[in-house]
DNA sequence: TGCAGCATGTAACGGGTTACATGATTTA
DNA sequence: TAAATCATGTAACCCGTTACATGCTGCA
């Protein structure tokens, strides 16, 4: 229930951010956890607006282009916290579309099958090691990384999609095995 | 796109079900990659049969209660066949409420951060017995687990399900230490 | 006989994607 | 100067959830 409402607080928690910003924080480490296109991102922000949880100052860009940068009210970060102390009843399912095709691997041939896990397997191994190298950049940034820094958080969700990768590109080339 | 409309051609591929069985299947292991509730289900399967991929006939359970017996035709099989040799361009993005509230982390009072990393601890482990069970009740059947089988899907999304709730809980673990 | 589970549907609403649409700025 | 990136919006459509609505069957 209107969780992008909620993660657009949370980026403006530490902030100011125009909606093109929010829109590249999701094709960062958070991406790997949530995502949400502009084309939602865009009204999302004006119904926070008009509900007082935001409010946005327009900045000009070399001489014509107009941005609206936005801030985080104290109402906003009441109604954050709110949502942030609040466990959830039930945690939502994790589609994943390549493991309903293996659940009905029976209907494949098992050369089909063996291609679709290692294409899978790439694609994996793709991800793993951007994710790497994105945390090795963070780590080199020499800046202690404590519970309240902003970088927290940051740091947690990276690890926690590393080793979401390596659980699965071991489960994954076990299941090659044996496909052999 | 559609993707409920494949998971029933998969699940007719080895059995005949009612809407009801449909909607059963994903309560069990499957439902950890992916569900739908009755309310999809039914309209998908009028979908279906208007596009010819399934069948149904009237079964009278006792007296009175009718029942949609469904079935795939040739058509939903070679229908079925195209979707599981094509790999996906982009895996869809797996949302998770929780690592998105990790994300905001900074935000929190480390106290509440603490509970609610224990909350999702105790959650976590409570769905690895559940799927700990399963397996055993499945592996008690000795029915030999071979590629073919649909048992053999049944297994590795089981065993995928385990392994990264094992993965998610040594994260969780390691995390909840940061906390002290 | 009462209750859990079997069985099937629809309606309203909200969440999310794709596509349409436009224009400015920065950098190679 | 061309391309990549910054920047903002809307419209149509589909997917999915919640809630409404009904009735039968099997078992304790």
């Amino acid at each position: 229930m209107r969780i992008l409402k909620y993660a657009i607080l949370g980026l403006l928690y530490n902030e100011k951010l125009t909606g093109y910003d929010i829109t590249s924080k999701f094709k960062g480490p958070l991406g790997q956890f949530w995502t949400a296109k502009h084309s939602q991102i865009y009204p999302e922000l004006r119904k926070l607006t008009d509900e007082g949880f935001i409010q946005y100052e327009v900045v000009v860009q070399g001489t014509k282009l107009e941005k609206k940068v936005y801030e985080i009210t104290s109402l906003g970060e009441k109604e954050l916290s709110e949502w942030l102390e609040k466990v959830e009843r039930d945690s939502s399912v994790n589609k994943d579309e390549f493991m309903l095709k293996t659940y009905f691997i029976s209907a494949m041939e098992k050369e089909e099958a063996y291609d679709l896990f290692n294409d899978q397997l790439v694609k994996r191994k793709e991800n793993l090691s951007k994710l790497q190298k994105t945390l090795s950049l963070l780590e080199e940034d020499e800046i202690p990384i404590t519970f309240s820094s902003p970088q927290f958080g940051h740091y947690l969700v990276l690890t926690r999609a590393i080793e979401r990768e390596k659980g699965y590109i071991v489960w994954l080339e076990k299941t090659i095995d044996l496909l052999k």
